[in-house]
DNA sequence: GCCTTTTTTCATCATCGGCTGAAATTACAT
DNA sequence: ATGTAATTTCAGCCGATGATGAAAAAAGGC
């Protein structure tokens, strides 16, 4: 009795500061608990995804009130929506900077391998240096990313830009290659990539040990080369093309 | 009222035979209403999760009563494992039978691309031929695959030994392998597979029609040489083992 | 200090969802 | 036909869940 009374006092003003102000929040040093919502939905949907996530437990895991998740983000959808779009942006940016970093900095010699790589390090960087929302944020993608429900559309509506772009440097780095071999070797990239980055935890016990699903610098090289190699093989085995010379 | 009297007539033998016996069925001609749920079970889990499918949207797709569900499986964790447990030891059984000929059939001319396709052969062709319920079923491990909180175990738990045979023809394939390349290559193969089986759609709408996630045999050649060249690049490209020369 | 706007909580509704006990139904053995 | 055991349905409990309206609290402008 006096402790839930206690507890229930009107707002234990405990660590945080207190929120709530006029204007909206202007990235100032105070609390933003549309943030830390934002925060807390992406670590629970990212673990139990869309239905297996309540929005009261989203409401505990930010110390809100359920009805504060509902002000912010009206629906729970509009929460999931918020919560993956949030980080595309920066993801996709950072990509895109990659890749045309790369092309610049080769033109003339661009190869399947170098392409590949500058796809893939932004994400094994930023998962290695973002901190734990961004481990959360990719093994939520992982997981739309093999959802047959709408996983297909919801990837497609995010992250096509980049992935043409990806394709578009490739295609540049293997003239020969036709459309269909790229996107095949995509899509087997980005099952590869995507399992990786979840981090189940499979690896470790299928090799008892010998292997860390968290052990991204393993992955990161490993991958490119696999992929790359991938890539020439699936060219190269294409049903060849009668004339290949160009101009 | 009228007609609703008429829906809810104890049951409308409509085109099913009736069910119930005594004894448990003796796989005759008669309605297995077991087989009826954890096929209904089978398709919502594959499209919306575990946490997407209610049981009574199961039983509603099997024609019974939720009642029913559980006089049969208890619990809905219990539906979902038998349903993930029911094809399980037949795909497992076809591996290991395509692994154990391969070998056979090739001692001393073991190759990456014929372990690879051993492994793959079997998935791609039930796929094929399978029927829809093995469809779904693939579609629903590629999503447990990816499950953060409790795929890798229960991947473990269902398909080790399988993989483990896999790994050792690998090994037998290419002997100078480290251990961890192998695993590493085993990842990346069976994120990209997973990928494919669970048909999203994905590569459909990022080549505007080019590819089809339906196109199993396209997939089928293409991840094969891929995976094999990328085994053979982890391998050539592994830290080097000083003295190779066996025997 | 007041007024306005925004943020946060409280209390609650209507529905859903997993599950269960008991009755009804069926099949089979004798 | 009668009894027995397995199957199937009915009806409902009870807690959880998404969502909402209104009140309280906080912030800022003046």
């Amino acid at each position: 009795m006096d402790a839930s009374a206690e507890t229930r006092a009107r707002k234990p003003p405990a660590s945080r500061k207190i929120a709530g102000r006029g204007r909206p929040s202007r990235s100032d040093d105070k609390v933003n608990y549309k943030e830390i919502i934002l925060d807390g939905a992406e670590h629970l949907f990212a673990q139990h995804g869309f239905h297996g996530v309540t929005t009261r437990q989203v409401a505990v895991e930010a110390g809100v009130d359920v009805a504060l998740v509902h002000y912010y983000f009206g629906t729970k959808r509009g929460l999931f929506d918020a919560v993956f779009a949030r980080r595309a942006e920066i993801l996709n940016a950072a990509r895109l900077a990659s890749l045309d970093a790369y092309e610049r900095d080769n033109a003339g010699a661009l190869t399947p391998m170098g392409a590949i790589a500058a796809f893939i390090d932004p994400m094994i960087d930023i998962s290695l240096t973002g901190g734990p929302g961004w481990k959360s944020y990719f093994a939520l993608v992982a997981q739309v990313n093999n959802t047959p429900a709408w996983g297909g559309v919801t990837m497609t509506r995010f992250f096509d830009p980049v992935v043409h772009r990806l394709i578009d440097v490739l295609g540049l780095a293997m003239p020969q290659a036709r459309e269909q071999e790229l996107y095949w070797g995509y899509q087997f990239l980005t099952g590869a990539m995507m399992l990786c980055v979840s981090e189940t935890g499979r690896i470790d016990l299928l090799s008892e040990g010998a292997c860390r699903s968290s052990d991204l610098e393993a992955i990161r090289h490993r991958l490119t080369g696999y992929c790359a190699a991938g890539f020439c093989a699936l060219v190269e085995s294409q049903p060849s093309v009668t004339s290949l010379s160009a101009t």
